[in-house]
DNA sequence: TTGTAAGCGTTATCAT
DNA sequence: ATGATAACGCTTACAA
């Protein structure tokens, strides 16, 4: 029972306890300055009371206690990221290139759910932003956003994909307006004329923005916006997509496109317009936005707008880490692109 | 520019340091422990000295460092979830049944990418799972898991939907090889004899269990087991399934009916088919796992496996809370469901 | 090269 | 009821 197998080291003692920084200088015969500096490489030591402290190191499976040594070096190397929804592929591919570049740079990325309103005294946040982290990258609703702001001071803040206007705090986002633009300009492009919106609540500045997009690209061909084609979803899942695209087949004139501000929106309204016998895009035409894995998957292929979701996780991070270590931090907007499929 | 609204108060004053106890103190003209008292509730202070306390707490928008209190208090009431991917949105819905129980509780939530091997010195998780959190909830690969569990005694890990047997750690999951016995049941109530699997790397115990399920059923059946109709993906996504079932259609006796150990290889092996103009599941059925929120709308609508993914994140939370509370933990197996719609 | 000691911002144990 | 003061586990001058 006591040699299974060939285990390089159990590295960890049999006590319960957690070995300190004294322990392991007790262990080697040196003191807790000597152990921080072999731990740290923080100043040179001699070669054989290093090997002796690496040994105790090693024989009490040490680490340091990440509390004690943040809180003296007023830094935790841990970056916090604002997620509104966890469920969303989109939100999670940000994520990734957020990743991507902190790993990179010895930053631990710790996300946290901003699903529901943030109140200052939330208190998984609170605990949570509080000193906890160097920074905060943030994809939630700026309406939600911007109270934290305020509360905590010396936290640089950047905001990902949320285009914030008044400059408050750098942000990197595609131009949401105009591929907004882009993509109801190319169902005008096919002939379309009585075009449908499928948007979300406008707590989240890019549903405002792509409505105005939308209603820029009608305006500039001569469109007459009709207020009745516009629908607000209840949220971006799946059925709040059939939902809201349900009621608009009972209009006396129904739409001929759709544009949907989410990919899940979009297919919930094809699920929805196949339910009643629509053929899409035959009958009518459906464009989707994000481009989510699924989107091209799905039958019909979704015709839709990519973001560089990797590249906006990427650059914020960058941007974050750049304010960091001192530098300016300006916002940037990256390019979307629209992906021609079949639903559209 | 000083009063533009009528803000309830700044909070925050114009320094750019934050306020520490002592300076709460020092405003309020008493000592670091009454201040202490009053924000924690600890002792009975005098009324007039707390309303003295908290004037100065809200003119100097304090708030406790979080790094020192957990210092002191040996406990950071955060619960680290370690998540194998962020982007698959059956993860997501177990984090927020985690979320659903940890918030009642006091307790903050930190996610933390799994995705890689974790190594030791992973320098995103050494700082995390080093003191930061109070316990973990592990979503990973048991395979993954298992290094960094020796690593860190005292630490409480719970394991979720990952079904591990040496019952080493408790764990929350469905049963997962009955789970596919179900499944291939059905099928073979269906008539079908010629069942390929499309499943996914072992390293994940449930893929192992799923097999061992799909294997059984066979048996059981009488029906010989063709190492030619075991597919393993290269990953989940959807393209991975597209990718292994294609690969089936070119046997010379393809299989009428395909189970997917998961709804995104499911869908993949779907589009593979209807690539090639089969039918599904006319020409060849699939079945999928997970019941993803793309399961319902997806055409045709995917017969699958349904977890009860919230309460699985639920049950886990409630297990690692108990624990830390000091009370025995066991391991618990909830209940599967089979859904029968449109794809088999 | 190494050790002593002063913090970091809390909480908790004494006294008072 | 309140105030010193000793931890908590670490880093970092400053001495030796």
């Amino acid at each position: 029972m006591s040699t299974k197998r060939n285990d390089p080291a159990p590295a960890v003692p049999a006590s319960g306890k957690l070995a300190s920084i004294s322990a392991v200088a007790q262990h080697a015969g040196v003191s807790i300055a000597t152990v921080s500096r072999v731990l740290n490489g923080t100043k040179a030591v001699n070669d054989d009371t290093r090997a002796r402290v690496e040994a105790a190191v090693a024989a009490l499976g040490y680490r340091a206690n990440a509390l004690a040594r943040s809180l003296m070096r007023g830094e935790t190397r841990l970056l916090l990221v604002l997620v509104p929804d966890f469920a969303n592929p989109y939100f999670a591919e940000i994520v990734k290139g957020v990743e991507s570049v902190t790993r990179k740079n010895g930053y631990g990325l710790v996300v946290a759910d901003a699903s529901e309103t943030l109140s200052r005294d939330s208190p998984s946040l609170d605990s949570l932003y509080n000193r906890l982290a160097d920074g905060v990258i943030s994809l939630a609703r700026f309406a939600d956003l911007k109270p934290l702001l305020m509360e905590i001071p010396d936290l640089p803040w950047v905001a990902c994909s949320e285009f914030v206007e008044d400059g408050e705090i750098p942000n990197v986002s595609i131009d949401h307006r105009q591929a907004a633009i882009d993509a109801v300009q190319y169902l005008i492009n096919r002939g379309h004329r009585r075009i449908a919106l499928l948007t979300a609540d406008e707590d989240y500045q890019w549903a405002r923005q792509r409505r105005e997009g939308y209603e820029f690209a009608l305006r500039r061909a001569n469109i007459p916006i009709d207020a009745q084609l516009v629908r607000i979803a209840r949220g971006t899942d799946y059925v709040y997509g059939m939902e809201a695209a349900g009621t608009l087949l009972a209009m006396e004139t129904a739409p001929t496109a759709v544009f949907a501000v989410s990919d899940t929106l979009a297919i919930g309204a094809i699920k929805a317009f196949r339910r009643v016998g629509r053929r899409v895009p035959e009958d009518i035409a459906v464009m989707g936005f994000d481009d989510i894995p699924v989107a091209r998957v799905f039958e019909p292929a979704l015709t839709t707008i990519a973001q560089p979701v990797r590249e906006l996780g990427a650059t914020a991070a960058e941007l974050l880490l750049k304010r960091l270590a001192g530098g300016p931090a300006e916002s940037c907007t990256l390019q979307h692109a629209l992906i021609v499929r079949a639903s559209a």
